[in-house]
DNA sequence: ACATGAGTAGGACTAAGGTCCAATATCTAT
DNA sequence: ATAGATATTGGACCTTAGTCCTACTCATGT
């Protein structure tokens, strides 16, 4: 199986980062809790699954910074903030921006709890939507030039011979790149690679 | 051009109403009122573009279980609420239920024509969207059952070998329901056949 | 200077897909 | 009962795509 997903707490004030970890440890889920967002910023995320707990008021960088950061740094962990003294701007802020729950101190247990588990499902989803997505740009990436023409043309449903034409070559060349592209992407059919340029396409919508 | 976008405004204050109107006439937008939940259901909807603009607070049905109600009802017009005594567990339910914004009273005029502006393009990418797709579904119900499955195994990238020996059928055959599936389903080529099945088929992530 | 990878291309052949024409059996609906 | 849609199949023929082998050119890097 694969790495147990951690749910990472944030949150200046002592008491409440224990009380947390107590509580969803009584569960049985894995926890790692951060002072700062500096502090969680610099352990360095790669792949792992997850979900981040974050009190939107902190000193230096708030929560709603925080969000920000990791959204460009391209760290998508699913956010739940948890909030003594939000506003109602805050939150919808928050949720605009992507947040997956957004709950008032004192909360009931559950919500978090449940709002933790969604967030972990929706984490892997994501993780493997992203390996997925990552997996065929890479065999992307070993295509020549030509080959990348060849592919785009391919799966736009134009014949060899009217590639050729476009690329001011011989059919027989399409050929040849052709076979190279399906070897190389990996495609035993061209229907696969044809869903597999959809992937890296700009899909329809990414968010609702 | 298409029909021009309708903003939608339920308020039960009518004061409220007229002002809403009035800001939003003045930008050129196209504005109906209503002074009820059950005023605006009464009236039907079927595919027009336009937004609403939605009090939280109305007696009868709240604003909160209008957006239920449309949901529901397959209405997807994007919602901008507004509240005067909203709470953050509000707010946060309304986003969670898709709504686009939610705004306090009183709110600045340019940050509700900025939301409004922002839920009517995503309305007509939707609108396009669910147009393209409902054309699909269109052409697929003119399918033949016996064309439904070459199809999907068309689709699945198997050769018409493989998917005669899976129907019990001949080569020839499927070559018949292939060419019905293409002509029916106006596919000039596979690769855009691939395409819509991919579009009718659950898309990997339709929310994010 | 020589190997490597990319791009090009031909010949020969197989396999797969598409087209046109024709035919048959079944079932349903008017 | 007769028309129409559905599902089936055959033959003939052409177009495409894929495969194997070979071979040349060009640029790049060791």
């Amino acid at each position: 199986m694969a790495t147990e997903p951690v749910v990472f707490i944030i949150d200046d004030d002592p008491s409440v980062r224990r009380s947390l970890e107590r509580l969803l440890k009584s569960v049985g889920l894995v926890t790692e809790s951060f002072a700062t967002a500096r502090e969680f910023l610099q352990r360095g995320h790669c792949e792992e699954p997850g979900c981040v707990v974050l009190d939107v008021r902190m000193p230096e960088i708030s929560g709603l910074e925080l969000q920000e950061k990791l959204a460009k740094a391209g760290i998508c962990l699913p956010i739940i903030f948890i909030s003594g003294h939000g506003t109602v701007s805050m939150s919808v802020r928050a949720m605009k921006a992507g947040a997956l729950d957004f709950l008032m101190k004192p909360f009931d247990e559950q919500d978090l709890l449940d709002a933790i588990q969604r967030a972990l499902e929706r984490s892997r989803l994501e993780k493997t939507e992203r390996e997925e997505l990552h997996a065929i740009q890479e065999r992307a990436l070993s295509l020549s030039p030509r080959e990348r023409e060849v592919f785009s043309l391919v799966v736009s449903g134009l014949l060899n011979k009217q590639i050729a034409d476009r690329l001011n070559t011989t059919e027989k060349t399409i050929k040849v790149h052709r076979a190279a592209v399906m070897a190389k992407m990996n495609a035993p059919t061209l229907a696969d690679l044809v869903r597999m340029a959809a992937k890296t396409d700009v899909p329809p919508h990414p968010m609702k």
